[in-house]
DNA sequence: AACAGAATGTAGCGACTGCTACAATAGTTG
DNA sequence: CAACTATTGTAGCAGTCGCTACATTCTGTT
């Protein structure tokens, strides 16, 4: 006869991908325990006793949450560069379009606005994110950019600029000032 | 003998900014209807009867604050247009380092959030302050600008994307992004 | 003055919050 | 097996949440 309940042993690092995942379909400022703990399968008690309380837990979903985009990031890097710079923003425009990014990409926005509050765990997360942003688009720049550096710089803050008026709903003021850019 | 309370006749209109003013100092996310009431010297149970329910209350509010927002914007343009787009770009940090204008900040960002979120009256409240913001850059591009319906559009992206950086704690992205940039 | 409706206070409901006390079980180690 | 620790369940506490029932007062109209 199988076992019938199969004794998972749940640690905090089992528990955080399932709680990674309900906090990136329902957002962090929501998110309390008993929910969170249905999610992962276990309950609020749990949840208290493997992290101590919820603000350490929110702080190490966060890290995780940000390394599992690092990580996605990592591996959406190509293998050869891009051709020009507008080709470059098109590659990382496309790359966050995609439906396992675009979760991210709404969490994004409260990582800001709690970082933009100072609360606490936030600006590390957020910190981490766009440091490994920057790397990607750093190996991402074309072979022969003048300024890869500073160019990568540039074309994040366009980026993240295009990306937030998008989400606010007004996506064509970017694409119009991109449009008049000289990229 | 002077009245010991004197009756001030509360509306809609005339709690509107004493909760906007709490808003901007406390968050939205965690504004919950007894500290609004105290706030703004009253009670929850007169929030809900000129509100309606806590919901309409969030919308009044953000709406209230965008215009409030757009005002100070306009009550903000110069009388002669900015001699670069250099200039305009630095006119406009200027101006949002205002430490009026930073309280705004912080919220923007969870205005920005929750329109990424789809909450109720987000999406309006921070398309109405990007419009105006938009507005309030075309007034302030250079006279001589070969394009200043794009330009501003092209700042404002850049713009956005800078102050996202700044909230997150990496200022110097975006400060070296827009030196490499061509402004 | 009589009344009607608007405005407000008091009290509380049921649901939820993070968290804990206490007890039971499971697993490891001697 | 015995002792011990790690893990888990049950139950609940004190506080807050949005909101409402009910009664009262206040204001303006007739």
């Amino acid at each position: 006869m199988p076992d019938t309940a199969p004794k998972p042993k749940m640690s905090r690092e089992s528990l955080l991908p399932k709680l990674a995942s309900h906090v990136l379909e329902h957002g962090l400022g929501g998110a309390s325990l008993r929910p969170l703990a249905r999610a992962a399968g276990t309950s609020d008690r749990m949840l208290i006793y493997h992290f101590g309380n919820k603000r350490q837990l929110v702080i190490d979903v966060l890290n995780h949450i940000a390394q599992q985009y690092a990580d996605a990031l990592d591996a959406a890097v190509g293998e050869g560069r891009a051709e020009s710079r507008k080709a470059t923003v098109a590659r990382i425009l496309a790359e966050t379009r995609k439906p396992e990014m675009e979760r991210f990409l709404v969490l994004w926005w409260e990582i800001v606005a709690g970082s933009a509050r100072d609360l606490p765990g936030y600006r590390e997360a957020a910190e981490a994110v766009m440091d490994r942003m920057l790397d990607w688009l750093e190996k991402e720049m074309p072979a022969d950019d003048p300024d890869p550096r500073g160019g990568a710089r540039y074309l994040l803050t366009l980026i993240e600029g295009a990306q937030m008026l998008s989400v606010v709903g007004r996506p064509r003021i970017a694409r119009d000032g991109l449009a008049s850019s000289d990229l």
